[in-house]
DNA sequence: AAGCAAAAGAACTAAAGTAGAACAAAATAA
DNA sequence: TTATTTTGTTCTACTTTAGTTCTTTTGCTT
């Protein structure tokens, strides 16, 4: 109904009016709105009496009447439905499940928009995630179970000792540890049973770094 | 009654006005209600005008009042509001975290209803649940570091080789592997560094069985 | 593929906001 | 009463913001 500062003015003119017992004039209120001519005063005046919030006597000095204010809600609604929308939008969010790594095909190859898990919102807060099913057990010494669910954040460049999605060769999908050597690549894993592979770096390409573990005891 | 883009307008402009005491411009709308011109505003205010729920100055800027709200929303919206709520429900739950375990006194004691976790449904499918952050690496080759949030569904019995939240003498809470042989429990830690512990059957309470482990790296 | 409606985009018009000055009417003081 | 000050009104000029209208595009239904 109002512009901003015909609202600020209405205010400042009720508020005025409730202390003082007297209209404010002109040139207080081009003050208080922050206008350095009373002009502009006289345009929202008007405004107002064109919208029913204020009466005036015309030709009369400080004889304004404030009819009646736009209704807020109070504030501690208005946080508190914040609030509500917040908590249902933060608690958990979406993400795509992509299938199982170690199965020997990049993650593009398998994506499925279908299939979706829910994660806890902290394991997700800035950038694009997904899922995968981990299978063996070449991380069993870091905590990384065949069969656990890992929550990984896309990326395409990583740092030395990040656990991270790579694929070997556009064909061979891995997690493990990152280690990058001059020109070569390591990939460590957590089993005493596994020894660390080592490539030349254009066969490796980052997918992603690993940003979570879920798990399901059955 | 109403069409979806009208509905969602017209809630847009409500809110605003509820809230600021001023009316929205055209493009605020655009905005809000996800149109990328401002020429489809023009049109929803006509039919939103056209069927009396908001009154308009024409060719006045902001000088919009919403005459009265409909008592049904559109179907779309209904259904798109009942898909939320079931992926939501579905999707991901709430359930209290108590605090850390293995920190040597009952679970009741530190309960704190005001922490919560979101988890996924799935690990939480039947009962009560709650999480606990995990202290120590006594279980670290079952995969359960230091650290890790471990999803606790509430029981007082357990089976052999369940993972348990064992409260030992009413003081001592850890979560171990369970044993029950005759009149006697052993908690069994999955790491050669420690020992299984062998308790009268009377000095050990469960507390709950392990249901999931949740993992964030940083 | 034709026809339709919603949406986008651009062009245009109007209102709001800003400022300064000149002036007229009311309130106040002498 | 007259003189003086305060207050309100009007006008011009210009910038910014906002609303309207029209044409084109897009996406969908039949």
């Amino acid at each position: 109904m109002l512009t901003e500062k015909q609202y600020k003015l209405l205010l400042f003119i009720n508020k005025t009016l409730k202390e003082t017992g007297c209209s404010p004039s002109f040139d207080e209120m081009k003050d208080a709105v922050g206008l350095k001519s009373k002009s502009g005063i006289h345009a929202l005046i008007e405004a107002l009496e064109e919208r029913n919030f204020i009466k005036k006597l015309p030709h009369k000095a400080r004889a304004l009447e404030v009819l009646r204010l736009p209704k807020l809600k109070p504030s501690s609604i208005i946080e508190e439905e914040k609030k509500r929308e917040q908590a249902l939008q933060l608690s958990a969010v979406e993400i795509p499940l992509y299938g199982k790594i170690a199965a020997g095909t990049p993650i593009e190859a398998i994506a499925n928009e279908n299939e979706k898990i829910a994660v806890p919102l902290d394991m997700v807060y800035k950038g694009q995630f997904y899922a995968l099913t981990v299978e063996g057990d070449s991380m069993i010494e870091g905590g990384i179970l065949d069969g656990d669910t890992a929550i990984i954040k896309k990326a395409d460049t990583a740092n030395n000792g990040d656990i991270v999605v790579a694929l070997v060769d556009d064909c061979e999908a891995t997690l493990k540890i990152l280690k990058k050597e001059k020109n070569e690549v390591c990939l460590i894993p957590q089993n005493k049973n596994y020894q660390t592979r080592r490539f030349s770096a254009d066969r490796v390409k980052i997918q992603g770094i690993l940003s979570g573990i879920i798990r399901n005891y059955h």
